[in-house]
DNA sequence: ATCGGTATCGATAACGTTTTCGAGTCGCTC
DNA sequence: GAGCGACTCGAAAACGTTATCGATACCGAT
């Protein structure tokens, strides 16, 4: 990697004799240009190193080739839609800059919100969000949702059937024999908890079995949050026998909170989560949890988004399967 | 989160009534404009929701106030370290945004290449690069390495004491009884991966205790690449009792190799890791491992890139304490 | 009144690109 | 040999900001 002495178009044009102009039209493969000429000035471009200035680009054309994708904060489920698009941006002529909006559980202020808002407005093409906020946006500038906010947004989203892996979740549990199953739910803004709550409702009803709404709580989506939760939920006289946590670092935190209580996983308590992030096949026992392809998420995101970008029309809305991946941590209720 | 039209300079000028200039001299607090003024113009930006192009800005003051953390790719080393990262830049009047290289053990090429040189020239003011590979810089643009290529670089360079940490992981293997010790390095090219494997070997002579070469190979840092170096050191006939692994990931690997193959951690194998990302934790058995305070380092690459950005004279090179943390992967041979 | 000194402000010239559009050249056709 | 397209090319005007520097106004002191 070599971070090069500046040097700049005009330059160029000296160097191979002829003007910016010219210059301009080889870089950007513009027609009109002689074939001659396209090759000498290619040739000096390569031997001065010549990179174009994004600023002074993106202060003429609006247009930077360089795609954002915005995180809450650097945690499993983002780093794997974070791999995901950046396997995907790879070799389409874009660039993808990740940024985070510095905070977990509240929404950015002051000074950071508004960095954010001239970074998206001035020197990228589009984003896609990874952050439960409402966003407003106009048409020269598009974005793209990944486990959006809850309620209409209009936004081109892509997420997974929350609803359909809830209920397969519970069904699971139910299957097993439990009947006190608990449910810790995300952060009420965020969609997909929303209707990762609704699904367990859902299998519930359908099983004839009432929900307990004292076992019925949110906990966030964050390990440390969810903790206190859980210790609530297990500390009640008539405890859940199994649990349903909202997301994966919820059920290992579950599972460390009834560790700590003197409760075996799965013996006394079974726990299954959602997400399946790679931590939930390391942890002990390996958790059983609803997966939901998230690099594959992260791609079709950042497709969608290019394809936006270029102007096509598309399904502005993508939704993608869950699986229940069994692993360890439920088994039948004694 | 709310991306705006844009509105210019000269629109909160013409609605202030005032000049651009004076506008500009507001926004960055330039001396010289009376204090109603102030107000006034700072109303009015508020009202019409003014930013400032970040492209302008950066074509005629070369300054962006964005600062970039280049990542080889997002494995969890270096999503901990961004974690440090981003926590570091809040509140300090940076921007940072993070970008992948693109690939795991290669180097960027063509496109690529050229377009973080790209981005890295003209519309960030510095950055720190995590990736090991080997860059020229101009004065004009700042760089701190975290965990640096091999040789010297002359870059002002973050890392922890890789030498004494790998002394520790052995000398605590040696004390467990174990001589037959193996040793999986990380790439080749990677400063820290030198140190390790330097202080293994270094432990072990003053152990007295002669090392068999077949027994230290490079299996790279990632788990894909560990698992066959793992699977052949534990083929052998009078395979170790004793492995110490270049980092958590390939501990993690080898661990996985040597349940596949029948053999128990840490009853027939005893590994221990190096890095103590979160995953340790929570792998089963939990990995002993050479605990590196990786946020901190982040955040000290980060802290250390601000001040030479803001042309403080600082050291240049910060190396972190390592420790060893043990958990329950090293049992003493029987 | 005149003057020097301080505030306060605005015209204006960059910064490095892209794009438009007119000018020049050349080879053809009639 | 005049006229006409088709090709090439470059001059110049943006894009939105910052920095310089001169203009103006106002103040108190001579």
């Amino acid at each position: 990697m070599v971070f090069p002495q500046r040097v700049k178009m005009s330059d160029v044009a000296r160097t191979a004799g002829v003007s910016v102009a010219t210059v301009s039209k080889v870089v950007n493969g513009r027609y009109g240009v002689a074939q001659a000429t396209v090759e000498r000035v290619q040739q000096v471009i390569h031997e001065l190193g010549y990179e174009a200035s994004l600023g002074a680009q993106s202060l003429r054309s609006h247009r930077t080739n360089v795609l954002g994708i915005l995180v809450a904060e650097f945690e499993p489920f983002s780093t794997e839609l974070l791999k995901g698009a950046s396997r995907e941006v790879a070799g389409s002529g874009y660039q993808l800059l990740a940024y985070s909006s510095g905070d977990g559980e509240g929404a950015a202020i002051g000074w950071e919100r508004r960095s954010l808002a001239r970074l998206s407005g001035t020197l990228i093409d589009g984003a896609v969000i990874v952050t439960p906020t409402v966003v407003e946006t106009n048409d020269s500038f598009h974005v793209v949702a990944v486990d959006p906010h809850t309620g209409p947004s209009g936004l081109p989203t892509v997420d997974s059937d929350n609803f359909a892996g809830a209920v397969l979740a519970t069904n699971y549990l139910l299957s097993l024999g439990h009947r006190r199953i608990g449910h810790i739910s995300g952060r009420a803004d965020l969609e997909s908890a929303r209707l990762r709550e609704a699904g367990f409702r859902r299998a519930m009803a359908d099983a004839g079995v009432p929900v307990d709404e004292r076992l019925v709580r949110v906990g966030g989506f964050r390990i440390e949050s969810a903790a206190g939760t859980a210790a609530e939920l297990l500390a009640l006289t008539d405890r859940p026998s199994a649990i349903f946590a909202g997301n994966d670092l919820s059920a290992i935190s579950t599972m460390d909170v009834a560790r700590d209580m003197g409760l075996s996983v799965p013996d006394d308590l079974s726990v299954i989560g959602f997400d399946n992030v790679p931590e939930s096949a390391l942890v002990n026992p390996p958790l059983t949890t609803i997966m939901q392809p998230i690099q594959r998420m992260g791609a079709e995101a950042l497709r969608l988004l290019i394809d936006l970008v270029a102007g096509a029309e598309r399904d502005t809305h993508i939704r993608l399967p869950t699986e229940l991946v069994i692993r360890s941590s439920c088994r039948p209720r004694h």
